[in-house]
DNA sequence: CGTCTATTCTATGGATCATTGGAATATCTG
DNA sequence: CAGATATTCCAATGATCCATAGAATAGACG
């Protein structure tokens, strides 16, 4: 065993290829994106606001790091996460953020926290309404997320068409908004406007993937 | 809510920070050992080779990314990871490594796998034998780490002395060596030692911190 | 086969980071 | 307070990374 130090070098190199990756972040945004389902390229690069080819140029990293992988379909490439190993870590990497930047407290606190924070459905009383069948629960996310993904017996109802889409939602039961995750606002402005519109309201605390990771059912496809 | 993009951005921000200090071979070697206890800074700089200096820049990284934090004792500094949450990264990060990158893979079957993993005892077991006490367990890491927490019963014996000690671990019980973790190889030296020299003996596929995040006991101190 | 679209590859200037020498700070010991 | 030790700060340099422009590839469509 004459190379100990040389083995270690080389195991924690390749860890580190892991950390670089999650070191950028727009990176970060991607990986989030893919929790909720898999992307296009072009769609991905119109959801983070930034150009397709340095999309791709991330993408890259991700998959040289095994973070991503890919799948065509015709001229399409669709990206996914690798495996749920990587969404464990994106949400151990967001909640230990959470609780360790204070940068990110404060801004976090100003943003959500300030506002309905108090209000949000944490995830056991989510799951306690929704077995009970007491509210309605509503997706704001895109339609494709919805698709690749969602809470059973959830309505899909993407943000941008809520306001004329509203109708949909009955107004006698309350209504639980919820999106991508702790940090979307998706379902923060959901709420705003449902409340205006004299709905009974919350949001859900947590988002799809949390949901998913807590080893819930997630039904797939349109749902009703 | 006119910001959006500007929320997203300073978010994502924070959590590349602290991807960014998961970015670099040296930074989670020093987590790592951390994970082991606290440490001067001294000490990591030998435990890892490189000069304190460096040590130290690595190591102001790591407390900007709150994910060590320091104490003062005298004129010694000593440094711990911040909360478990770090460990629970940490082991993340591995496990990924472990799963996704067959540079890894290949690596540490040439050097753990090839020799010895088969007949590595994985934690479950090892919990079951030491709760029947059937089994001697021997801690192989420095005697600093072994007080700063081991495997309740164990019997702290650092690989350098482990040739000349050999005389204080029975021989009519099998012998279970561990040590930091699953890429350590102190216990794989140590069994091999230790069979040379007619044990019966098996190295634990994991180490102090995995038993730890499992929940089980950990005794404190100095031991027998 | 040509053309179009989605995506990737290659190359490059500017920014950012790691490392390390020299100096500074904090604490202990007398 | 002087000297010693442990650690950190500052600065400079060489290496690496990011973003994006330009060119190239892979498949769809006619």
């Amino acid at each position: 065993m004459p190379n100990h130090r040389e083995f270690k070098d080389a195991l924690y190199a390749q860890f580190a290829r892991i950390g670089h990756a999650l070191a950028s972040p727009r990176r970060i945004e991607l990986l989030d994106l893919l929790g909720q389902g898999e992307k296009t390229v072009e769609r991905l690069a119109e959801q983070t606001a930034m150009p397709v080819r340095s999309t791709s140029a991330h993408l890259r990293v991700l998959r040289q790091a095994r973070l991503v992988e890919t799948r065509r379909d015709g001229t399409y490439v669709y990206y996914r996460l690798a495996d749920d190993d990587v969404s464990r870590m994106l949400r151990t990497l967001e909640s230990l953020g959470h609780r360790r930047l204070t940068d990110v407290r404060h801004m976090v606190w100003l943003y959500l926290d300030g506002r309905d924070q108090l209000e949000a459905v944490p995830l056991k009383e989510l799951r306690k309404l929704v077995r009970d069948g007491e509210v309605t629960v509503v997706d704001v996310r895109p339609a494709e997320e919805f698709q690749a993904g969602h809470i059973p017996g959830a309505l899909s109802v993407p943000l941008p068409e809520l306001k004329r889409r509203q109708r949909e939602i009955p107004k006698d039961r309350e209504v639980i908004a919820y999106c991508r995750g702790r940090y979307c606002v998706y379902s923060l402005e959901a709420v705003t406007l449902l409340r205006k519109h004299g709905y009974r309201a919350r949001r859900a605390e947590e988002g799809l993937p949390d949901w998913k990771a807590a080893g819930l059912a997630v039904e797939v496809g349109r749902g009703a």
